[in-house]
RNA sequence: GGCGACGUGGCGGAGUGGCUACGCAGCGGCCUGCAAAGCCGUCUACACCGGUUCGAUUCCGGUCGUCGCCUCCA
């Protein structure tokens, strides 16, 4: 078990990971809210926390790994409105969409993945306990934290509290002049008329405000001061800080031990966001170059960074994937040679430091070159089975497909002629493999066909 | 305007106070009937200006540029 090192945004540094129990991890990262089909912007902390769940577990930690939906929310309201439908049939839709989506990367599901809407009881006790602490207040049926009561608001997105806006209501509205400091935020939000959810709570009918639905989804699941809590960089702020806020002022104790954000994709070199129109959608992605290349492509870039969504990235992640494969097909099964376990513990010591994907790549890649020069010994694939497991790629290893009969055929004939040394022929009939879908290579003593 | 991050070779993208990242693309070669795949070799770097240092791409300051958050967006 090697020790893990994680950035952490609430130290601004990057620090050991250091579980509550005997090697338990907890890892809750915030999912999407389910009014769209999700991008590839929405893909990254799915598979970056997945990944990182796969690797803990590699190096031994018991991980629970929890990703919520979130389907009750104003953005739900705001689409299924136009669209003449009821919200939770459009939320529920959409819950079955990202699941089929994700479903495609390959990489299996998170341990628990809570709904905001079967989570409402636990949000109601929540939210009567901030009251009854004196950090949240009733307001006509709405409730709001109260900022100023958390005297460390602010830490976790090293923000002053004169320069910031929660901003959901502009001056003057009904929310606004309800709040006791234009800080607060809500933590309940009484029914108005065309909101189609609504339940029973102790200021009225109404729903749960957002930041509420992640701290009771996270504490349900995992308890308070679990390992890690992830999400993307852009909710820093408000969102994440105030989930630690809540937890802070009703249990009296931070939510997590690290926080951790990765970056976002951008296209034309902004964020990726519906607003600004430049969506890839993820299963249009996964469509047009296949999981293992968009795996690859996320991973190529470390967490943190920003990563540039284009025709050339993608590109390039399908040649390292092809590039892999191609290896994989010279590789026996079996035992992997001794002198490479240093390349292999490189690639895993890469990931403890911060999960530096990029650098395990080009470890991974240097362990194929010289594992291809030991082919003439017979080199297993053992230690690559073990790396490409980690990230999500083992499907790479998998054996080819058979070429159907006709297209052994083919190359058959072609080898006849190119024994004739009718090249002319032989070329033909290249051509036609090819345009089957298959690529013939000549190989010692004959030829190999594969998937083109 | 406030806070934060980042600027690396044609492209993507790590890292380091002095020593080849890595991959893709390019070029040369080996192999091949020609290819493909593979292998070998090789060319393009560390935004700009100062400072610290024996020595800075790496530390410090400034300039320019890009991006994120500050309006429930991963």
């Amino acid at each position: 078990m090697r020790e893990v090192t994680i950035h952490d945004t609430y130290s601004g540094a990057v620090v050991p990971l250091q579980p509550r129990g005997p090697a338990r991890v907890g890892i809750y990262a915030c999912g999407p809210t389910v009014y769209s089909r999700i991008h590839i912007g929405n893909a990254r902390p799915f598979v970056v926390f997945g990944l990182l769940a796969r690797f803990l577990e590699h190096e031994g930690y018991a991980v629970r790994l929890v990703m919520n939906v979130t389907d009750v929310n104003d953005k739900i309201y705001d689409a299924a409105g136009p669209l003449g439908r009821p919200s939770a049939e459009l939320a529920a839709e959409m819950t079955e969409h990202y699941r089929a989506d994700t479903d495609a990367l390959g990489l299996g599901r998170p341990d628990e993945e809570p709904l905001a809407s079967e989570t409402i009881g636990p949000i109601v006790d929540y939210i009567a306990a901030l009251v009854e602490r004196g950090h949240a207040y009733a307001a006509d049926g709405d409730v709001y934290f109260a900022v100023r009561s958390d005297e460390r608001y602010g830490s976790l997105s090293h923000r002053l509290l004169e320069n910031m806006d929660q901003g959901e209501d502009a001056a003057g509205s009904p929310a606004a002049q309800r709040k006791r400091d234009p800080l607060d935020f809500a933590l309940w939000k009484a029914h108005k008329p065309g909101e189609d959810t609504v339940w029973d709570s102790p200021w009225g009918p109404g729903r749960p405000g957002w930041h509420i639905e992640c701290s009771a989804m996270a504490e349900g699941a995992l308890g308070v001061g679990f390992e890690i809590h992830g999400g993307g960089s852009d909710l820093v702020f408000p969102h994440h800080e105030n989930e630690a806020a809540q937890t802070r002022a009703a249990r009296g104790t931070e939510l997590a031990r690290i926080w951790m954000h990765n970056g976002m994709i951008q296209l034309t070199g902004e964020k990726m966001a519906k607003s600004a129109g430049n969506i890839a959608p993820l299963h249009e992605v996964i469509e047009r170059w296949g999981a293992e290349a968009v795996v690859m492509y996320l991973v190529s870039g470390h967490y943190r960074q920003p990563l540039a969504f284009s025709q050339d990235a993608l590109e390039q992640a399908e040649a390292n994937v092809k590039r892999i494969r191609e290896a994989g097909r010279r590789l026996a099964d079996g035992d992997s040679p001794a002198d490479l376990d240093r390349l292999r513990d490189r690639f895993f010591d890469a990931l403890a430091r911060d999960f530096n994907t990029p650098e395990a790549l080009a470890v991974l890649n240097e362990w194929i070159r010289e594992a291809t020069g030991s082919v003439a010994e017979g080199a297993g694939n053992a230690h690559l089975r073990e790396m490409l497991g980690v990230l999500g790629l083992e499907s790479l290893l998998a054996a080819d497909q058979p070429a159907p009969g006709e297209v052994v055929e083919l190359a058959q004939r072609r080898e006849q002629a190119r024994r004739e040394r009718d090249f002319q022929h032989a070329d033909r009939l290249r051509d036609e493999i090819a345009a089957r879908g298959w690529e013939v290579r000549d190989v010692a003593g004959g030829f190999e066909l594969l998937p083109r």
